[in-house]
DNA sequence: ATGCTAGAGAATGCTTTGTTAACT
DNA sequence: TAGTTAACTTTGCATTCTCTAGCA
């Protein structure tokens, strides 16, 4: 029985091992990795309406979906939910708190509800017969709370998934989270960065660095090769562990890294590059900023169709771990055997179960799950093809075998690897604080990378990579390394990939082919040097054209970047000691060395100090080479820059649609033109390829028109096309003999080649030269006729109407209401002569008005006094009546209480406040206490009332002095 | 088995310059 | 009577994106 689990139950599953992962994770890359994941998930809310307590759920990857037709599009596979409701009746619902946090013991190991989550999380489920199902079958208390086996989908159910189309809203919160994220591990890489720069680490590198190659690089124009024996002694005595759960600092995980020698791929990856940097390398720290997709479409449909192979990361992680931990033992054939190997292992693992520090946690998995991979190492080793670049003719007879096996061959040893891992996995010490994360990208270490991309990169691997099959998603890519510069290689210097901890050195045009064999594509690869970075994408990415899409807008990243290109571009020239004397070299050498050992700054001191310390180095000893730097850099820049223009034609006509450096005619727009059409850069199926420049975009006279150009006199239209037909009815019933539209009712279309700067008519005795609707449409200041200018003021037409200047509205732009678009006017055009008169007059227009507002607002608060004193008084006066002393609760009611009152006063204060009102109100102010809380009720007697005739206001008096004043109609 | 192409179908985005009746 | 305001109704095509069948 082949199961997987829907998208809902990994992703929830997936939030849940993230709570987990939280503690564990150390990575910031990871952890915000995950945080990214979190948003996404819960906006797009996909994955958040599953059941509760499927936490726990096991996600079923149909890792081989040979043998049952299962494809890997998400389309036919069938959706078998697998929860464990039924084991937690059986069992862990007796005791579900227990069962979560309660170790269990079972199969000669001990595992924990986090554990056995975690390996849900890091196994690829095949099938029934899955150890782990096993295992759980037989243990069903083994911290499992619910499950479910649900058949409610069948394939064919599957195939009818609506497409689920990302709205705007998600699109544009992906590219937030895109930038988001990339910011992150900008700033993860200067991290880095700035601890490679530790003179204490690098003179601890150097301390174990063995003499004889200490002298090996002091040539002045260092060569490539040079490097080799150097990185051949760090591959071989560095080895790539899972990461530490615990949280630390990044510099402190290098000093055990260094300690330990060894530690997670980007640690190795930093050492290599504080090595290269002690022995005065200029040496920038590369990685791949991994970064969420720019695009919703991409996360939405994994998370949608967890039928599909693109399973989650989790599960990504877990096949991480079972097919490329085991690589990790046999990944160098040059280091000692395996068995020695293993022994060593062994020996540090039991060493570093005692070790005070925290290093050693992740060891123990290492050497638990390499017993299965090294009955495979023969089969390993000669799939990487990187080596051919070292290696020895051994590996190049292994290469040839290697080269006639087929994919189905190779997945066939996946597959049976991941099989023994799981096994493995079952053991308690295997997941123990892993993050999954860091799996990935530690197996990524562990392995070379590109073992796997061996076939990939002789087929001209395209993003699919390896079959899905493999579950093999991003897995071993290379995600960081070094970039030395070499003075000596070709005339002018060259950077050149350094991968330490695979041995790789001048492996550029290999990285691209091993990152897409393991689904990571080369959107950004950025090089760390001086707290600065650079973006050097272009010299890893041969196939621009397929990552453009994927990169943020590119004004944006400029922008972000410019400032650490400084940074960065100070540090690589400053920091060249290429052209040095041996003898100062190896001087400083000992400096750094001594200054390491007997001159101890605290790390935080020594991070501070880093970037001054450059400063200065950069100040005292590169004044003179500052041109250097600056040179170094342009040619650095030259080069990008021709690779960004000498890029391979594309094979398939569809990438040609958006190049940016190539098109065929095929793929224009309707509005857009070949001009001039040549030259033919070469052929794809047939069709010619012009440059990308050659493209010219048309448009109508009105649209140039808004761009404040007009077609030139005599200029015949460069297309015509039809034109849509609601426009058609709307013009042929206007005008037949429209401009732009001839009788066929086609748009006539205009090239850039055809325009020239709009000429308008000038503004003659302050009249606005206006268009054929008596406005002014101003989509720019071009569009302006020359002598006016655009008041943009709200009421300003008054004025000028006031004024009797000429003027003409100014439309801006449109709306869309009601189902139609509507103009949008903006203030007015005048003359510039009356400009001022104009503002003058506005200005006091608005004052007076601001007073009349001001006026009619205090007349309006005046009234509203009146009414509610007058409405309590009533109120009191009525309560006092027939409310028995008690005052009523209701709320009070003006227009009640003044119907039923003798004084009318609501009525006709609504409908002209008399001056005299005020006076009463004020009275009444000076005295409401008095009214009020005297418990005195008012008696108006007719006797004393008095009426106005002339203000027909009536004025009523109390005993006891206080008097209204009521107009009367 | 895989990748490419063409085409279908659906979603998205651009388009774009009132009228009438009630009320003040 | 003139001016103001609100309700009315809610297209249709081009482009882009995705998927699929067919072919090499």
């Amino acid at each position: 029985m082949r199961t997987r689990s829907n998208s809902k139950q990994s992703s929830r599953k997936e939030s849940t091992v993230s709570a987990i992962r939280d503690v564990d994770c150390e990575s910031l890359a990871d952890m915000s990795n995950e945080a990214v994941d979190k948003l996404v998930r819960r906006v797009k809310g996909h994955g958040s309406s599953g059941k509760k307590k499927q936490d726990n759920r096991l996600q079923y990857d149909s890792v081989s979906t040979a043998d049952n037709g299962i494809k890997s599009n998400g389309k036919q596979v069938v959706d078998a939910r697998v929860t464990w409701n039924d084991l937690d009746a059986r069992g862990l619902a007796q005791d579900p708190a227990a069962n979560e946090n309660s170790e269990v013991e079972g199969g000669g190991f001990r595992t924990t509800f986090q554990e056995s989550d975690q390996e849900m999380d890091d196994i690829d489920w095949e099938d029934g017969s899955s150890p782990i199902l096993d295992r759980i079958k037989n243990h069903p208390g083994d911290g499992i709370r619910e499950v479910t086996i649900e058949f409610s989908e069948s394939p064919d159910s599957a195939k009818q998934k609506p497409i689920r189309r990302a709205t705007a809203e998600e699109k544009v919160l992906a590219e937030l989270v895109h930038k988001v994220h990339l910011l992150c591990l900008l700033a993860r890489g200067r991290i880095i960065d700035r601890v490679c720069d530790d003179p204490l680490i690098q003179a601890s590198v150097l301390s174990i660095l063995p003499a004889h190659l200490l002298n090996i690089l002091v040539d002045s124009k260092l060569h490539a090769k040079a490097l080799s024996p150097l990185v051949h002694w760090f591959h071989n005595n560095f080895r790539v562990v899972s990461s530490l759960s615990e949280k630390r600092s990044f510099h402190s995980a290098l000093a055990c890294a260094l300690e330990a020698r060894e530690g997670t791929l980007e640690e190795l990856a930093a050492l290599s590059v504080a090595l290269f940097r002690a022995l005065k390398l200029t040496t920038r720290f590369v990685s791949i900023l991994d970064v969420a997709s720019i695009k919703p479409d991409a996360e939405t449909y994994e998370s949608l169709s967890q039928n599909t192979s693109k399973v989650h990361r989790g599960i990504f992680n877990t096949s991480t771990l079972m097919v490329d931990r085991p690589k990790e033992v046999f990944m160098s054939p040059k280091s000692p055997s395996c068995s020695e190997k293993k022994n060593v292992a062994e020996t540090l693992t039991k060493a570093s179960c005692k070790s005070k520090d925290n290093c050693s946690r992740s060891k123990k998995i290492q050497f638990n799950d390499s017993p299965p991979a090294v009955e495979l190492k023969g089969k390993m080793v000669d799939t990487f093809p990187y080596e051919t670049q070292n290696n020895t003719s051994e590996e190049c007879v292994t290469k040839k075998s290697q080269g006639s096996k087929r994919k189905g061959d190779l997945e066939l040893e996946m597959q049976l690897q991941m099989a023994m891992s799981a096994t493995a996995v079952a053991f308690p010490q295997s997941n123990k604080g892993l993050d999954a994360k860091e799996l990935n990208s530690n197996s990524s270490d562990v392995s070379s990378p590109f073992k796997r991309t061996r076939k990939i990169a002789n087929e001209e691997s395209s993003s699919q990579g390896i079959s899905t099959a493999l579950g093999s998603r991003k897995i071993g890519s290379p995600l960081y390394w070094a970039e030395v510069y070499c003075g000596g290689e070709n005339l002018t210097g060259k950077w050149v990939h350094v991968d330490a901890v695979h041995g790789i050195v001048d492996g550029e045009q290999k990285v691209e082919a091993a990152a897409a064999a393991c689904k990571t594509s080369l959107r950004y690869v950025v090089a760390f040097a001086g707290l600065g970075a650079k973006d050097v994408t272009r010299r890893y990415c041969m196939k621009w054209y397929k990552i453009a899409s994927q990169r943020i807008n590119s004004l944006w990243w400029d922008a972000v970047l410019a400032p650490l290109r400084e940074l960065e571009s100070g540090a690589t020239g400053g920091m060249a000691h290429l052209e040095k004397p041996q003898a100062e070299v190896s001087n400083e050498h000992e400096n750094v060395i001594a200054s390491g050992v007997s001159n101890l700054p605290m790390p935080n001191e020594l991070s501070s100090n880093v970037p001054k310390e450059s400063e200065s180095k950069n100040e005292v000893e590169s004044s003179g080479r500052n041109s250097f730097a600056a040179s170094r850099n342009t040619i650095e820049d030259m080069e990008l820059e021709t690779r960004a223009l000498t890029e391979p034609l594309p094979t398939n006509q569809q990438a040609y649609k958006n190049h940016s450096l190539y098109a065929i005619e095929k793929w224009l727009t309707k509005c857009q033109i070949l001009h001039p059409k040549g030259p033919i850069l070469g052929f794809c199926s047939g069709h010619p390829v012009y440059p990308r420049a050659c493209v010219q975009t048309l448009r109508t006279k009105e649209r140039w028109l808004r761009e404040g150009l007009q077609v030139k006199a005599k200029e015949l239209p460069a297309k015509v096309v039809k034109q849509s037909g609601k426009l058609k009815k709307v013009q042929f019933s206007e005008d037949n003999d429209y401009d732009e539209t001839d009788s066929k009712g086609n748009n006539e279309l205009y090239g850039t080649w055809q325009l020239e700067p709009l000429q308008l008519p000038h503004a003659v005795n302050g009249i606005v030269p206006k268009n054929e609707r008596g406005q002014v449409d101003v989509w720019s200041e071009k569009c302006l006729p020359p002598g006016t200018v655009h008041l943009r003021l709200p009421r300003v037409f008054y004025v000028a109407k006031r004024l009797e200047i000429d003027y003409a509205p100014a439309m801006v732009g449109f709306e869309f209401r009601n189902g139609r678009s509507v103009p949008v006017f903006d203030g007015i055009v005048v003359c510039n002569e009356f400009k001022d008169a104009i503002l003058e007059a506005y200005a006091e227009e608005e004052e007076r008005r601001d007073a009349e507002e001001k006026k009619r607002n205090e007349a309006q608060a005046i009234c509203r006094w009146y009414q509610l004193l007058s409405s309590i008084i009533t109120r009191q006066r009525l309560n006092k009546s027939y409310g028995n002393g008690l005052l009523p609760q209701m709320p009070s009611n003006v227009q009640n209480t003044n119907s039923q009152s003798d004084v009318h006063v609501g009525s006709q204060c609504d409908t002209k406040p008399p001056e005299r009102h005020k006076d009463a109100k004020d009275r009444k102010l000076n005295s409401p206490s008095m009214t009020l809380t005297d418990d005195h009720e008012h008696v108006f007697l007719v006797e004393d009332q008095s009426f106005d005739e002339e203000t027909s206001t009536r004025t009523k008096r109390c005993h006891c002095g206080f008097l209204v004043q009521v107009e009367e109609l």
